[in-house]
DNA sequence: CTATGTGATGTTATGTTATTACATTATTGC
DNA sequence: GCAATAATGTAATAACATAACATCACATAG
């Protein structure tokens, strides 16, 4: 844990916690989730685990995964630096498993379309289901 | 109602009821927003809402929207017929509006990202959120 | 040093979204 | 009619998230 403690924003013990929870899962969990795995801590109630979450998404640490309900721990060691979500995420139905993608081409048709109906983007969601490349060799 | 039972599709009569309400919202519905509107047709529960909504999402004539867990009814009237989503959502944060967009190149885009890392894509969530033309005017 | 502000934490209760399980009714094909 | 299938009704519960309020830790201005 003292790997998160000493990143550039340092973090709180119940951020530390949590922090240490995503990094160690092989993807995403729930909050309720950690809140589970965190009794062992002292963890006794949801708003520890939010609170926490709340903090580390800002930080760009973690990242929210609207279509699951669920955290998952960023992939990028870029991230926590250079924010703003230029990030997209490809979710395997199979295994669970998580991929974090950064790509500009796909930021640059995003932009354009909002701009073609005049839409002030401050923020996008993407998320592809599907099979990942090992889960679709079986 | 008859509008909906009409299409190529045949509605039940919860179905027809389900469509009514979010045809005549003018953005998306929480299913438990839908279950208070349909009470007075005699809708006791959320399962008689989410079974209808499963069967109109799988008809084409509903979206669901993974970062506000609400449903919206397809803009389209394509969409009813050209299956497979390769449509996208603008979130208004102000006003909660929702227009929702067809790309080919953006669908291009994600299917060569996909691709890339051997990713055998079913299904893609995009949701822009920001505000509409309109409400950024103000 | 103590008062005050700020951010983090703890705790309980509650609100919101979604599903499981099981019984019943309607519709369709034979 | 009768079996198979789809739709519906109902109750209970699971899963996800926030509100409200009390307390604690710590920094710093006076």
């Amino acid at each position: 844990m003292a790997k998160y403690e000493a990143s550039n924003t340092d973090l709180t013990k119940n951020q530390s916690l949590v922090m240490g929870a995503l990094s160690q899962a092989n993807g995403p969990l729930s909050a309720y989730t950690i809140l589970d795995e965190l009794r062992e801590h002292g963890f006794r109630a949801p708003l520890q685990v939010y609170r926490a979450l709340e903090k580390l998404v800002e930080f760009g640490l973690v990242h929210r995964l609207e279509s699951l309900n669920a955290f998952v721990a960023c992939q990028h060691t870029s991230c926590g630096g250079d924010r703003k979500e230029n990030v997209l995420f490809a979710i395997c139905e199979k295994c669970g498993g998580v991929q974090e993608l950064a790509n500009d081409r796909l930021l640059d048709v995003v932009k354009n379309l909002a701009s073609d109906i005049e839409f002030r983007l401050s923020e996008s969601v993407i998320e592809l289901r599907g099979l990942c490349a090992s889960c679709k060799a079986d």
